[in-house]
RNA sequence: GGAGGGUUGGCCGAGCGGUUUAUGGCGCAAGUCUUGAAAACUUGUGGGCUUUUGCCCUCACAGGUUCGAAUCCUGUACCCUCCGCCA
């Protein structure tokens, strides 16, 4: 949520941000709410302040009938009041957030710019398998019975991906815990504000699982709940930033991406994420470090697990609404012959924590709308696709990352005499 | 699911129809003092409107009663205790 009085000090600039992030929004009829708003502000102080002074002196019958006089023109103006807000909010939080200067301008996902490459990809001597027939080969993934009990995009993980699986996530929330990071395991049935506050609503609504008529959704990612644990608090700045390296379960209904990645465990409705939540102080500057930081520690996971990936700067047409500054971090996967997203580190600026009303009081006494970031540390299964692909070889076997070897207790993944 | 009790500022905690502009304390910040720090003292410490002065709102949330509500009534949310169920 941008500030009205920031959008009316920097209409031209949230009018082109708006474009630039291909949305339509009626700058004029928001100012032009407000300059009601404010007008029926002027008119309800009025009525209170006469009422407050009447209410202070000795009491007649004259002041009495004044009394309740005042009573009903303050109800007249104070639904109006109510009725307008309600209208200026509806189209504020449509207001996209405001890219950087550094962000290129651009229309769709061809115009992102790669920033850096990391990691050999692979040129085997044989012909590669999917994670799909490397799934059904060494009896790990098993995408038919995954369908019959769970539905479209469902899946089972079995024997050593099962835990493989366990092991990664673990292998990278300890591996944050060591960096300081507050370790956190978040909730993921939440309340409708955590998805409105982290800018998911209203523009995502149709991605999100309901739960029946209660005031219950699966959260999608562990940016929402954690986003607003501070929520309605005022930090010490002294405390900031916050850190956190969260789980939770994600769930996700894929509405829009009928017909896209229909095979496999690159889209899936529910899955695992390790995520990186920073809470931090109302500063550019700073954010671009952690927004480096948490860039960095991501790109140490995927080395330490020796699997080739790419560096996306983001353009503005293919950033979400609340974002100011996004970096993807694409692994190579040999079935797409291509780079897959695997981790989205984002700046908000103060978009989110208005919604949230996250603030905190600065050393000299100020109370300011706090910033966040977030980025993946780690999502399974959609690691798993790299993994499984790029560490094949030529019997069908899958070699384990040395790293995770201690962990999981075996080396190497190797194909099943008697496949369930 | 059932029965009670609760929710006041960053935190603790008074107030239970009108001098409450929400007592008091703690914390935090600034200032005075100090070589520096501590202590002490002074001031400040939620949101909005307003050029200034000042005004309005804010006692979980939403309604209601009243000339007037933190205070009385109703509903909702959340927290605590106990019973039941339960991994």
């Amino acid at each position: 949520m941008l500030s009205v009085n920031f959008i009316r000090q920097n209409k031209q600039k949230v009018i082109e941000a708006a474009k630039n992030k291909n949305r339509e929004i009626d700058v004029d009829k928001i100012l032009k709410l407000d300059d009601q708003r404010l007008d029926f502000i002027h008119k309800t102080q009025n009525l209170r302040e006469e009422r407050n002074k009447l209410s202070k002196q000795k009491i007649d019958e004259k002041l009495k009938t004044r009394g309740r006089e005042i009573k009903v023109e303050l109800k007249k103006f104070e639904e109006q009041l109510i009725i307008n807000n309600q209208q200026l909010n509806e189209l504020l939080s449509f207001v996209p957030n405001v890219p950087l200067d550094e962000v290129p301008i651009g229309k769709d996902s061809t115009d992102n710019k790669e920033i850096k490459k990391w990691g050999e990809v692979p040129k085997f001597d044989f012909a590669p398998k999917s994670h799909i027939e490397l799934g059904k080969l060494l009896d790990v993934i098993d995408f038919k019975r995954g369908a019959k009990i769970s539905g479209f995009r469902g899946y089972f993980l079995k024997n050593e991906l099962a835990v493989l699986h366990f092991a990664l996530l673990f292998y990278v929330f300890n591996k944050l815990v060591k960096n300081g990071y507050t370790p956190i395991i978040a909730p993921a049935v939440i309340k409708s504000f955590t998805l409105f506050g982290s800018g998911q609503f209203p523009w995502g609504e149709q991605d999100v699982y309901k739960l029946n008529d209660d005031d219950a959704y699966l959260a999608g990612t562990a940016e929402q709940p954690v986003t607003a644990y501070f929520s309605d608090e005022i930090l010490a700045e002294n405390d900031l930033p916050k850190k956190f390296v969260a789980f939770s379960p994600c769930f996700r209904k894929e509405a829009g991406a009928y017909g896209k990645d229909t095979k496999g465990l690159y889209r899936v409705h529910e899955f695992w994420k390790v995520e990186q939540v920073i809470i931090a102080k109302n500063d550019y500057d700073q954010a671009r470090q952690l927004h480096e930081e948490l860039q960095k520690n991501c790109e140490e996971i995927l080395q330490e697990l020796n699997l080739p990936y790419r560096v996306l700067l983001m353009c503005t047409g293919d950033m979400g609404e609340p974002q100011i500054k996004k970096y993807d971090t694409e692994t190579w996967m040999p079935s797409r012959n291509n780079y897959g997203e695997t981790m989205s580190n984002s700046i908000m600026g103060d978009f989110q924590t208005r919604r949230l009303n996250i603030k905190y009081r600065s050393k000299d006494g100020k109370v300011n709308y706090c910033f966040s970031l977030n980025n993946t540390a780690l999502a399974s299964p959609r690691i798993l696709i790299a993994i499984l692909e790029n560490f094949q070889q030529k019997d069908g076997s899958v070699i384990i990352p040395k790293v995770l070897q201690p962990l999981v207790g075996f080396s190497r993944i190797i194909s099943k005499n008697n496949p369930a």
